[in-house]
DNA sequence: TCATGGGCATACCGAAAAGGTATCATAATT
DNA sequence: AATTATGATACCTTTTCGGTATGCCCATGA
């Protein structure tokens, strides 16, 4: 059985003879009786009944006539979703993220990719810097969001967002209340700072403004998450410097301020390019959009 | 697109590498090839990622291959339900009957047949013997159960049911109460009795019966339907013979007798020759195993 | 570094299948 | 009885399909 004859026996029932059923189809007559002859035989049954003006369905076509047209609905179908999935139309696309970045791209992003592209089955997944560079590499994840620093040689990037650092202090700081923070008042201060070797360009940063300030701050804990930074920071363990969007964390007891030439900070998109999933250049775009 | 590509594209899906899904379809690897690719140029779509190590689906695949199974899935059943369609055992029935019928055979019938055939979708509709012949003629109707005497040239019958009639009196008839009734005790009654050219069997069974008593009946009133002749024997318009089964009917004031020799009354199945449906054997058997 | 082997693509060939033309058989219609 | 419409059959040509032989690529290992 094969499509072509599903094709032909559902334009003959159609038609309800062989001479215009095969006009139809843009071929000749005889080939097409062939065709359902054989399609009969296949079958083992008798799937029109031939009177002297034409075909009629017999009980057996008549059930067919059904289930081919749903057949090739269903092929008919499949053609065009390939053509959407090479498209990034429909698919699966896996985001993974680092919490900081949930505070600022993250949202807006993903609220209007899945209006972009509704078909997509878009999974997004909050994970440690270290698992998602593991993650990207095992290829359970398409697209990662994290700070710069995982640049493999099979890694494309594009920034998405670069903010800058603000200075968090614990609400009972003796400098908490003052209008305009300068950097250089912090010199004396025990600093909470990510480690160098899960976001270099973060770690630098602070490292280098405070530098400039004419200090080299003093690294009282490593901490690896943003989040955790300001908890600390908080709970009165030191201050730090921690992108501005984190002020949307909501964490009391911790002080924001701004800095003159504050370190920046980027949010890098990254992915493998060897990865093909077409929805990542549907993603790119929305990125594109949006910034 | 044909369907052996779509079950080439899924057992590689599933093997992994052409080599063995070429074994597993029990052919060689180039052809396998060349079909895939045939396949893809159609899409427009890589399917397939070819490693030194195999094959593996790209986005676009991924989604081929669900809806590839579905289409394969269809197809399959597609064959299968041709297969019953031929044997019966799907597809339409219907059949048309008297009202008489509804009294005695068509129950039992029906709810066998429903248990044995519970994919035919089958119809049953109550009609007047004229109009169920017009019905029978024109395909209307697979099946008909009604008296002997529309058995045209192309029609085919089968005995279902051979019962006794019974007199019918009104209530408080003179000849309501006496234990034997015998029918030359009815000489000077008038009967209520069906038109000849509706059901000659039933008319002259009658008549023939009340010769053999010695008189000829007098009729008082043709009526066409049994259920209607008890009705208005009920209400004191006459006599008259009706098939046993009327009984059931159950109607006030009409009182049954039997009597010697009483004619016979027929239940026939019948159907056109040239009705190909399938549903119409296993009916049959249906029938066959009920009397 | 070069040989080796697994894996897919390509070239070419013969067989099978599909479509086209011409023609026939049948039944309804004029 | 001739005509017309419809499907089937015979025969031919083209296309498609599967098989064999072979080439290319890449990873692996001596």
């Amino acid at each position: 059985m094969t499509l072509n004859q599903l094709r032909y026996f559902c334009e003959l029932a159609d038609a309800g003879n062989f001479g215009r059923a095969a006009e139809r189809l843009h071929m000749t007559q005889p080939p097409l009786s062939r065709q359902i002859a054989g399609l009969e035989t296949e079958l083992g049954t008798k799937l029109f009944e031939r009177g002297p003006k034409g075909v009629t369905l017999t009980a057996a076509g008549r059930q067919l006539l059904i289930d081919a047209r749903e057949v090739l609905r269903l092929a008919a179908l499949a053609q065009r979703n390939v053509v959407a999935a090479r498209r990034g139309e429909t698919g699966q696309l896996s985001l993974g993220f680092t919490m900081c970045a949930a505070y600022s791209v993250v949202p807006a992003l993903t609220r209007r990719y899945k209006v972009a592209f509704p078909n997509v089955e878009f999974r997004v997944r909050e994970m440690m810097p270290v698992v998602l560079e593991r993650a990207l590499r095992e290829g359970e994840i398409d697209l990662g969001i994290s700070f710069p620093g995982l640049d493999g040689p099979d890694t494309m990037s594009r920034p998405l967002l670069r903010e800058p650092m603000s200075v968090v202090l614990p609400f009972n700081h003796k400098l908490s209340r003052v209008r305009r923070l300068k950097v250089r008042t912090l010199s004396t201060e025990s600093f909470l700072i990510v480690p160098r070797d899960q976001a270099p360009s973060l770690h630098d940063g602070v490292v280098q403004r405070c530098q400039s300030a004419g200090f080299t701050p003093k690294i009282g804990l490593e901490v690896y998450l943003q989040q955790t930074i300001v908890n600390l920071v908080a709970a009165g363990l030191g201050v730090a410097f921690v992108p501005g969007s984190m002020q949307k964390a909501q964490v009391k007891g911790a002080v924001f301020k701004t800095v003159d030439n504050p370190p920046m900070v980027d949010q890098l998109l990254v992915w493998q390019s060897m990865n093909t999933n077409p929805c990542i250049q549907g993603f790119l775009s929305v990125c594109a959009e949006l910034t």
